[in-house]
DNA sequence: TTTCAATTGTGATCTTCATCACCGTCCAGG
DNA sequence: CCTGGACGGTGATGAAGATCACAATTGAAA
């Protein structure tokens, strides 16, 4: 399905030996706008490689509630699946394809020898690790040191990375946030008057420099 | 210092193998009371892997915030001190020990050769790893979903697991929990109240069962 | 013993945000 | 074309918690 040459360029830690191995044990997977690829209390027996598309990283409460966490995009692989899979545990955390996402699995019996054989493959997993971790530290920062209007525009600014067109409801933006759409739509008419955003029915424009 | 059998005692996850490994190059290093092991930034030569005492990890907020996430105990590792030094890149956490703490430090150059050679290595860090995302999972589950009264009392749990005496000031607690003095204070005298604590200068008896 | 700083208690007020109530607008299916 | 449901706007009210002001208590140092 992918040549080594396309696996190095999608993951840039990978070698060519790994990447020629990865190449050679490849299944891909595809998943349509909206399936929930993962969910809470779930097992793993493979690994996930995202090589297209954009996944969607919730935290669920207890009553229902969804925290939006991260996103997944091409090119890095989802960290608890990994590790689920090796050390074949469950998750914590809902997945949810906001595009079409296609995945390359990586069954668990094939994590010891990638383990052990690749060097490249744990700088990988470590690397993948570090920065999930890290993007965790930021959800932390922002709930716990930031209001309400810095966390909207920092969400905003986060989906608005790929496209200037945010088609998301102030209701759909609220639950993200753990807030209410209220709120929301207060915020974001006061980003309207700092110019940052025009508002349309069902989506919303992003006027800012994207980085 | 430490023999193989102490060590798997203290680690379940290594195996003889392993654990005769690090024996034979551990060397230990002591921090005292109120010690800063790790700020901000800093870069690591070494993972640690802590084998008395107790070390609390903060978040640091940009105005100097700080925000309380979780301890590390005897049997526990770094999981950051492991990845950075893995990859020498800089942490974004803040450590400090709050008891007189004892740490085996691994040096960055044995890190190929235990990922490689040892696989009880790396399925310790696995699981460190899980471990400390899922305590991070629970932080945001908190501050995200809970008011301040349940998260106190969940910190006051945690604070009470080895010793029924917080030695802690309303003040000390109110940085933790990035909230303020006088709110800890109101909602500590309703704990007291519901006869879960007594009250005392400078300390804090907790009267619940610890698990 | 006195004194001063750290700790704790408490009321008043303010800000942020959640919630409720209700209305207008848009648009897709009948 | 009409109409009901989804979407968005807006004011009123309430609760949680931050902040301010100030008093009371304690304990260690002088």
């Amino acid at each position: 399905m992918y040549s080594p040459e396309q696996l190095m360029q999608m993951f840039p830690l990978f070698d060519r030996k790994l990447a020629e191995f990865i190449a050679s044990i490849a299944e891909t997977k595809t998943f349509s706008e909206g399936h929930i690829m993962m969910k809470t209390g779930q097992y793993f027996k493979a690994s996930m490689l995202i090589t297209k598309g954009k996944v969607k990283l919730y935290r669920e409460g207890e009553d229902g509630n969804e925290f939006f966490m991260y996103f997944l995009e091409a090119g890095s692989a989802c960290a608890l699946s990994m590790i689920c899979a090796t050390r074949n545990q469950s998750s914590q955390i809902m997945a949810i394809a906001v595009e079409e996402t296609e995945v390359i699995m990586i069954p668990i019996q094939y994590m010891d020898v990638l383990m052990t054989e690749y060097k490249g493959w744990y700088y990988f997993v470590l690397e993948t690790y570090r920065s999930r971790f890290e993007e965790l530290l930021i959800v932390i920062d922002n709930i716990a040191f930031k209001n309400m209007d810095e966390r909207l525009e920092w969400y905003l600014r986060n989906q608005a990375k790929h496209n200037k067109q945010i088609t998301l409801t102030h209701q759909q933006i609220a639950n993200d946030l753990s807030s209410s759409r209220e709120v929301i739509s207060r915020l974001l008419k006061k980003l309207e008057n700092r110019q940052m955003v025009v508002l349309h029915r069902n989506f919303i424009e992003w006027l800012e420099p994207l980085h």
